[in-house]
This record gives structure tokens, C-alpha cells and sequence, in this order.
DNA sequence: CTTTTTAGAGTTAACGTTAACCCATAACCT
DNA sequence: AGGTTATGGGTTAACGTTAACTCTAAAAAG
């Protein structure tokens, strides 16, 4: 009943023929008689046939897949970026194969090589915190590879990303317009690059009004249980922010959760303002203000710059740089008048 | 500046030792000295070499990596299992390497092989609607591979799945509890077997109950934009429901959009009831009474029963079903007294 | 001082596929 | 008839890695 695996040569046996015949049917390469293909392909049916795609790929035919090598899934961020990759490769007319690495350089190495060992014709590595140790590896490789958001040591690969800095600077623009003057920041992870950009533009923004205060600021690491705890840090102080900015929509989140377990409310008592535009944003009651990435339009640049370095172009120090922008939705609002405020107990 | 492959013989030309030398070293197996160990990796470092994992796999190594195949990562549901799968198996020291497929049967065929062509050890098949065509094929191979959600043809293959119809009469009975007497419904894609499980508890028991119309009855097929429609549908009969249970959460989502866009107000006027409990379920306002699949214990059982495959047990005709569970959140409600609910234009 | 053991390294062959040739046969020219 | 060209198919030799041996020299045992 369970034959071992099934190979050419069993496919070839079968139906008289050599090997390479086969191969020849399967792969529509050289010349073959209409009988012959025929009796080959009911074989390989009949024997549930399906091609080696290692012995393939060792013989260095293209495998029609793009690799993805991403940190995780579980953050909303990360399944969006693979997911519209997936969409774009698939317009295109290549698979995705998404691998996680969990952060871990060790398995990053290991996912390359594994990707571009043989298994995929191109690679779109979307960078973790802190960058990768072996870009220069990467450079070495003769297979297209495309870095998404690397923000880190300088390098010949083609990167596209996405500004954190411009995004941010317009988020505390616009708490400062809607007359905030105590404005928090929950900042991203400490050794991502991205969590730096969103910090240096908030600090910037409020050096320059005249607002900085280095007790608003707390550490964070993108995640919402974080944003609970900062968020109880910062209205916990003797002079309490009245709007809050967050490296991440999820710590956002959580810092509205903080701030109703203390009772106050979302946006009159407190404006929050988050960062990545995860669909949830949009679904959260109030509606949360934040900053959005363009994520399909980046996925969709780097699955063409993938392509085109297939084809042959030179990509070498090609910077595709989008936009971040602000989404204006109900988290944010003039802070309440003095007085007017209900105390957070 | 740029070297082709690195491949063992260059590494071993570099260390002045042979290849075998040099696979010894990289993979802890036989004896070699300290000094040569160093050497050979000393070696591999600077050349920065990486293993070709196709011939190593063609090899007949194992790779620590699953494969996992399913439709698409663009609907929440997909995603989620995805990456509850990507956290088992990391947690069970495998790598997860997911292939979309688009619902496309001969990719579904062609990403089955090249996974189980040397990829990946072991493969977990999320069934697209309509079931594969290939089971068949999957049975006889000698490659460990688990079905999820398969609710077609009879298999011998192990098979993780979540119920439906438990959940969703719960639903039915829920808002029948409430109080409502006209209940919509609108259902899933049409080929997909969990939809016609849905359907078939909301038929069933509105039956039961002799609430039973046919009007009531919307067909959908999973998506926001369906919602929508079948929602504006349902609420333009003469005698409209006070309560629509929908196939999916998005689908509820486009729902009450549509009662929204009429004057309607959620769960006042219209309670809706979704399918699927994602994320934005429990953010969205208000909150979406849905019925939940354990999807991480789905994912968590499917790779803990490859791994027992993998590690020679016996997993044929092996079932393991889940319950589905109502979850009450904001958007239910009894239905208006008569004359109280506002009127849709 | 010979024999046995053992550490350390190398040889051979094979995994499944296919590119690049090569070899028949038959049909077509001049 | 002798040569040329299609046509249909087979041979050989890799791709990069590693399992299972084999070989060598030196240390240990007798």
C-alpha cells in the first residue's frame, strides 16, 4: 500500500521509458512523441508522482518561490508584512515561503542559508531588532536578496522601509496643537532602530516647544502588557501627561487600559495615540489615532525589486523610502480644562 | 568581491583539509582534532559559508523545519493559525515554513511536494474549502502530514479540526434566549464545509424552534464587503430580523456597518452575532458577541501530533476535534419592544 | 620488538534531478 | 545514391552533501 518515495525512476520504469524521458514530459523540454508523453503522465498520475524539489534545486533550476525571513507572526505588524507579501509574490506570480526566526540570529543564519541554499530564487528578509550580523554574507550572495525596514550599519542591498521619524514628529505635532503640553511616550524596544526614530522625533518635537521633561518618557517594548504598566507609571506622577504617545498601537492599548482602570476616560480625560495602524485601530472603540505604515505598498516594492534583480538588473544601494502618516481617529483630543479633569485616584 | 556558492570544497580547500573533514566538523559527527576543528571553522566563518540545505536534504537529513500549506494569510483566520502554529512548533524546536496557496489545487499539489520533496519533515495541511483533491496522494506518502479543519472525504490521515455546529447553535440559542424571533443569517463561501456546518445549527435549530423562513437565509462567503450587502439585504425585508448571526466576524463587521449606515444602532436595535472570535472582535465597539475556535490548541495539537508521527507512532485515522464556544461580548442584546426600535429609512 | 588498538583523516558512492551532448531512424533534398 | 535535416529518444556527468567504509600513523599492550 505505502510505497516508499516515488522517484523518476519508478515513473520511468513504468511507463518504459527513461528517466530523462520523463523528465523531458514533465519539464515540456525537448522533443517527445504525443504517445509517449501520454504514457509517461499516466504513470507518473497512477503513481502520485511529485518531483524532488531538493534534487531540483541542486540541479539549479528556478523554483518559482520567494522567501521571507521574518522575526515573528504573532505581532500584528509582522502578519500584516507577510501577509501582503504574500499577496504581491502571489500577483506575480511566485510563492511565499514565510520562515519565523523567533529573534534568533542563530536561526536567522540558518533560515538564509536554507532559503537561499537552493529553495528560493530570492529573499526578502525583513529585519529584526538590532539588524543582522551577516549582511555582509548576504552581500556576498550572488541570490537577490531585499532588506525590509533595516535601519542599521550601512550596506549594499537594496533596502525598502518605511519612516518612523516623519510620522512621529506629526503624531506630537498634533497632540501640541490640540493644546497638550504634558505629552508621555512609551517607547518601542530598546535595541530596535525604528524604536529610536519614533523617540528621537518626539524628543525633538517637544525640545524645540519648549516641552521636554525627561520624567515623560518611559520604556517600552511594543508590547501591550508593557503599555498597561507605563501607562500607570506615567499617570502616576505628581504633574500627569494629558495625552500619551506609543511606539506601538498594541502598547497603546495598553496604556488605555491603564488609564480606564484608573477611570479615566479615552479621549476627554486622556488623548492616546499609538503607532503602526494594526486593523484593530481601526476596529477599537474609541478609534485609535495613530501612525500608518503604507504596508502593502512596502511588500509590494520589495517583491518587484526581488524581481527585478532576477531579472538581471542591478539593485546594488537601492533605498526605497516611504512615507509613515497620521491617522487621525477618536483617542485624541484638547486636553481637558484644568480642574475639569477627574482625578486618577 | 563576489564568490559564487561557498560551497564544503572551497571551505576545505581554505582549511587544507577534505570536505568530509569539513561536513565532520560542521555537524559534530567523528573524531577530529581541536586543532583541525578550529581550522575548518575558522575557515567556514570567513568564507561565510552556509550549508546547501537541498543537498543536505536530498541527503536524507532532517530539517527541523514543518511545512505548513494554507489558502491565504489574508483573512484573520488564516493568520491566526498560522502564527499559533509558528509558536507551537518554535516552542517544539522546529522551524514553521508556510506556503500560501491561493486556493489554487495544482499549487496546492506543487507546495505539498516541494515540502515533502526534502523541505520539511512533516506537513500540516490546512484544508482549503472544497477539500483537496490529492488526499490520496498525501496517504501514501511516507512523510507525516496532519490535516486541519478537514471536513470532506473520509481520510486514513490524522486530522485536527474545530467543531462548528456546537458553537453556532449555541449562537442561535443565545439570541432565542434574548428573545428574538426573527433571526438572519448570512452564510459562508459556498464550497467551504465549516460554512455548511454553520448553516446547518442555524437551520436546525430555528427549526426547532419555529422560527424557520427562508427569506431569513443570506448566502455570504466570509468578507467585510458580503457583510455588507447581505446585511442592507436582510434589513430591507418587510418583516426584517431583530437579530443576524453571520457566517465570519468580518462578515458581522460589514453587518453592522450596513445597520449603521441605515440608523440602526448595535445591539439596541440589532443585535449581530459573528463567527471566529479574531482580534478585532474583542477591540471593535461594541464588543462582538462571536463564537470562538481554540485555534492555538488546534495548532498546538496538529504539531504535537506530527512530531509523534515523526517519531514513529502510529497516527492513522487518529481525530482530535475541539469544541467551538460562544463568547457574549456588547453586540447582543434583547430585541427592541415592538414600536420602540427605530426605523430604517 | 611485534601486535593490537585508536585517533584522525580520507575514499567511495549515493540521494533525485536535469543540462548538454550523443545516437539512431526516417524523411527530405539535390 | 549520397548527403542533410528532423525527430524521438538515451548517455554521461554533474549539483553539494554525507553515511559507511577504508586507510595511516602513532600509542598502548603483550
Amino acid at each position: 500500500m505505502s510505497d516508499d518515495k516515488v522517484t523518476l525512476a519508478h515513473v520511468a520504469r513504468l511507463a518504459g521509458v527513461s528517466m530523462i524521458t520523463v523528465s523531458k514530459v514533465l519539464n515540456n523540454k525537448g522533443r517527445i512523441s504525443e504517445a509517449t508523453r501520454a504514457r509517461v503522465l499516466q504513470a507518473a498520475n497512477q503513481l502520485g508522482y511529485v518531483a524532488n524539489s531538493a534534487a531540483r534545486s541542486l540541479r539549479g533550476r528556478p523554483t518559482q518561490i520567494l522567501g521571507m525571513v521574518i522575526p515573528e507572526l504573532v505581532s500584528p505588524y509582522f502578519a500584516e508584512v507577510a501577509r501582503a507579501a504574500a499577496d504581491s509574490a502571489s500577483q506575480m506570480g511566485y510563492d511565499l515561503a514565510v520562515f519565523t526566526t523567533s529573534r534568533d540570529p542563530e536561526r536567522e543564519r540558518e533560515r538564509v542559508g536554507t532559503l537561499l541554499g537552493g529553495l528560493a530564487d530570492g529573499l526578502v528578509f525583513v529585519v529584526p531588532i538590532g539588524a543582522a550580523g551577516f549582511l555582509a554574507t548576504l552581500e556576498r550572495s550572488r541570490s537577490p536578496v531585499v532588506l525590509v525596514n533595516h535601519f542599521g550599519a550601512p550596506t549594499h542591498l537594496p533596502v525598502v522601509r518605511a519612516d518612523s521619524f516623519e510620522g512621529s514628529l506629526a503624531a506630537v505635532r498634533h497632540l501640541i496643537a490640540l493644546g497638550h503640553r504634558r505629552i508621555g511616550f512609551v517607547s518601542g524596544a530598546a535595541h530596535s532602530s525604528q524604536a529610536a526614530e519614533r523617540l528621537r522625533a518626539y524628543r525633538e518635537c517637544m525640545m524645540a516647544a519648549g516641552l521636554w521633561d525627561e520624567q515623560l518618557v518611559r520604556p517600552g517594548d511594543f508590547t501591550q502588557g508593557r503599555g498597561v504598566e507605563a501607562g500607570h507609571e506615567l499617570l502616576s506622577l505628581e504633574n500627569p501627561p494629558t495625552a500619551i504617545f506609543a511606539a506601538s498601537d498594541l502598547t497603546a492599548f495598553g496604556v488605555i487600559a491603564a488609564a480606564r482602570s484608573r477611570g479615566l476616560r479615552v479621549p476627554e480625560d486622556l488623548s492616546v495615540v499609538g503607532f503602526d495602524d494594526i486593523p484593530a485601530a481601526a476596529h477599537s472603540h474609541p478609534g485609535l489615532t495613530t501612525v500608518a505604515h503604507p504596508i502593502p505598498a512596502m511588500a509590494r516594492a520589495a517583491v518587484e525589486l526581488i524581481a527585478r534583480a532576477m531579472a538581471g538588473e542591478k539593485v546594488r544601494d537601492v533605498l526605497i523610502e516611504f512615507p509613515s502618516e497620521l491617522v487621525v481617529r477618536d483617542s485624541s483630543a484638547p486636553p481637558p480644562a484644568p480642574g475639569d479633569r477627574r482625578k486618577s485616584p
